[in-house]
DNA sequence: CGGATCTGCAAACGCTCGTTATCAGAATCG
DNA sequence: CGATTCTGATAACGAGCGTTTGCAGATCCG
């Protein structure tokens, strides 16, 4: 024992195996893992994402999807974490770039998400639809889509001067502008929406600034009384 | 075997157990068992939803359940037609009583929706959240909803007389309006909307109302074009 | 080269699931 | 009463799951 502990820190100052070092290698099994399971998630669905499944996918064993995560919650929600953040940093990127412009950083964010999760799909099925599968899961697709929300809420606050406003319709407005994105967006994928993807952000922005410039009259025509 | 079979037919006149005929006793069992899964999945979820505990909370053994269903997946989508036939029913009457204006109809039909799935919220969790658990029930809450929002496509072309305008806006904002409505729910539900209920039908009803205005702007402006 | 670790494979454990069969006892009707 | 069906509980079966362990062989460093 005494001896197992010496030898192991001499060898784990450099731990090289393959010509990579152990921090390098476990990084590489963790991503292999994320997209086996992104490829189960994603296209087979919750029921099929198991572990042996993901493992087979990721050419790995059971062993090594214990040593990088203790669940198969926490890969499930890892990879969830990983693609919303994916999506944010686009949408944050994109909103950025474009010019100080109501509908041109609405055209922007949401060309940026719409690109994104229809390059991959899967990307999509995991953040709307396979994102149901359990508990913890579920609570995450939840506080995802909420903080999405608030940041839709806290950009339009922004754009039309309403820092002071605590009307909960700004909250209630947001949670349909993204939910019901997220349903356009599935049901494109599934093919009944019938048009091109130029199209399909076109259409969701229109449909997002004049749901949303509804909704701030709504709440300036409140605030007025 | 041949006096098993005249014994049978001579029984099966009548069919009476416990005062009731065989017919009812099915009847009174299915109903049992649908009330189970509706307590399980509209509360528990999905995974706890399995056939064992839909016959503990039935007080039933899986030999009733095999008699009544031949799967469990189609319990589940028989409790899901239900719930979604009830919500059709009570919105299409609400609709049909409400005075022909296009606000007090969205009102009407908002409020009958969101009074029965508050009422219950068993429903509303079974209606949006739990659909995802097998693929056959993500399948069926995907036509549901689509009928949904093609039903309230319908009723917009008709008001706005756009019967022979074919613009995949149409659907989308459909979907658009029914999706967000389902998002908001949700979300009232878990307590993260802080409004009366009564309050939350008239946020929704003039969302509702101001997206679809929109959305009809929108395509008569193209189609102007 | 030699001792030690890292790897990959496979089997195993305990559990729960869906599903089916068994069987004693209650209730029925002629 | 007696033959028969209906009831309810139990247990069994095979399968799949998550999770852990054991072990031959590849690869490393001194």
């Amino acid at each position: 024992m005494s001896i197992c502990e010496t030898v192991q820190v001499t060898r784990e100052v450099t731990g090289r195996y393959g010509g990579v070092d152990a921090a390098d290698r476990q990084a590489e099994r963790r991503a292999r893992l994320l997209d086996a399971a992104l490829e189960l998630l994603g296209t087979e669905g919750w029921q099929a994402a198991t572990v042996r499944a993901i493992c087979s996918g990721a050419k790995l064993t059971p062993r090594y999807f214990y040593e990088g995560f203790t669940d198969r919650d926490e890969l499930l929600l890892a990879l969830f974490d990983q693609i919303a953040q994916e999506a944010a940093a686009a949408v944050l990127e994109a909103v950025s770039r474009a010019p100080v412009d109501a509908r041109a950083k609405a055209h922007a964010a949401i060309g940026a998400f719409v690109e994104l999760v229809t390059d991959d799909p899967r990307k999509a099925r995991v953040l709307f639809a396979e994102a149901m599968g359990s508990e913890p899961l579920t609570r995450r697709r939840f506080e995802t889509l909420r903080m999405f929300a608030q940041l839709v809420a806290g950009q339009a606050r922004d754009f039309y001067g309403m820092d002071d406003v605590a009307d909960p319709l700004v909250e209630e407005s947001a949670l349909m502008l993204v939910g019901g994105l997220a349903e356009i967006l599935l049901g494109w994928l599934d093919g009944i929406v019938h048009v091109t993807r130029e199209q399909l952000i076109d259409d969701c922005t229109a449909l997002f600034v004049t749901t949303g410039e509804g909704a701030v009259r709504l709440v300036q025509g409140r605030a007025r009384r």
